[in-house]
DNA sequence: CGCCTGCTTGATGGACTTCAACATGTGTGG
DNA sequence: CCACACATGTTGAAGTCCATCAAGCAGGCG
């Protein structure tokens, strides 16, 4: 009855659906014990999102948070005029959503065909407060958010549009791959346009600038999506990281 | 002895320093105890910075954590040849640092003369162990910054020149005076050179755009700082947000 | 086949940078 | 007090990078 659980009998709580999850290992249900996995998947509810699908809307109000369990997630924001920016790419097991927020700044919306695992806010809300181990985990995510966001400021304001996209493909490499040290191949998770958008350029430049990246026999690509890159290290040069 | 203090007894036990510290409203301190504050401010260091002078240098190792009592601290990355990108602005009574990351990824300098309250890294990083408040305190300021980053990439990525030094404009104007609803007055905290780095652009674009700005009476500048808005909205359109 | 969507390639123009000169303010030393 | 250097900011002219406009190509599907 009281939170003096036994580990042993607690870990046979843990719920079915649980313990083949990926977000199990590196995701914010890492932090919780097998009780709280109990409660929380009681009101959980898998989703399979198609490529292009809006999660959360700019401006709309949240209702539910979520695990990624594959797949990429793309956050924007758009301007009254139509203006678009990519602000950030999540993948699994990220943990989606803003906390503390009654209401999204941004739209969440697939990149990729994805499956998420989701919760009501006021669960995880309540679960946040009752857990320091499992706000710490969330506060480790959003310091690891910020700081790619800040390295991103540093593309979109001071790079070329050779480095911006040498930089984009250069970062997808190590996000999909983390231990390829040399030479790499991975598919895109994103469109032409979605790359632009998330550049700071236009589908036209970035193009342009993948077919000069391929001239330069610093990457190969194959049916638009497929890249390889055999020298990781020349990629990260044009990248402007030295 | 324990940590069942008596609340109106533990408030006696806070030091001097802080009450009358600007950082006890809103800063970190507002979370903590009498007698955490007692233990803390045993360790704490007043500092005068002058502007211009730097706090904490890119790839450094950091020793301390401060809390920002006055001025304003810019945080920037540099690339190897040069170029520079200002990636966030902090204001008292902002936490300054990066907890849990041995070595600074950006370099943080004081943009006006600054004080500063500085603790060694062990001691906070103890003190938020063992208080879950103050980890959720400082968990909702990198939710604030990561939000300011992402407003930031859409200004970086998608305005026009004229935009981006209003959006800089119109976001020092509600920093500095959160209250202004219309009509506002306020001195720059940054030079021309500084706000070409926050914005990407460069000083001749930025001192152009001013100059436009000021001929459609959108703002008026006196000394090159001091900068009163008349209709902080007409403002606010030009930098795009409608 | 015809139509669509996603991507590439070319030609032109414009926004911002670069290079350069000039203005203003501030401190220093004769 | 003026002369001078130096830092900061403004303004002008020329050049460059990227956006815009436009056409063409390849794959998927009714």
């Amino acid at each position: 009855m009281d939170d003096k659980v036994d580990i042993a009998n607690d870990e046979n709580v843990m719920p079915h659906v649980c313990r083949a999850c990926e977000a199990r290992h590196g995701g914010i249900c890492s932090v919780l014990s097998g009780s709280q996995l109990a409660a929380l998947s009681k009101h959980s509810t898998r989703k399979t999102i198609n490529a292009g699908t809006e999660v959360v809307g700019q401006g709309e109000s949240v209702g539910s948070y979520s695990n990624i369990l594959r797949g990429v997630v793309k956050l924007s924001k758009m301007m009254a005029d139509g203006r678009q920016q990519i602000v950030g790419l999540q993948f699994a097991p990220d943990f989606l959503g803003r906390p503390f927020s009654p209401e999204s700044s941004l739209t969440a919306e697939a990149a990729t065909g994805t499956e998420i695992c989701a919760f009501p806010r006021a669960v995880i809300e309540r679960m946040i407060a009752d857990t320091p181990g499992l706000e710490h985990r969330l506060y480790d995510q959003s310091l690891k958010e910020l700081d790619e966001a800040r390295d991103w400021m540093l593309t979109l304001g001071r790079k070329t549009a050779r480095e911006k996209v040498a930089s984009f493909l250069y970062m997808i490499a190590t996000h999909i791959d983390p231990l390829a040290d040399d030479g790499s191949a991975f598919d895109l998770p994103l469109s032409r346009a979605d790359i632009a958008d998330f550049l700071g350029l236009t589908i036209e430049t970035v193009s342009r600038q993948m077919t000069k990246l391929r001239n330069d026999k610093i990457i190969h690509v194959e049916n638009n999506r497929h890249v390889t890159v055999p020298d990781i290290e020349r990629l990260n040069e044009a990248a402007g990281n030295d």
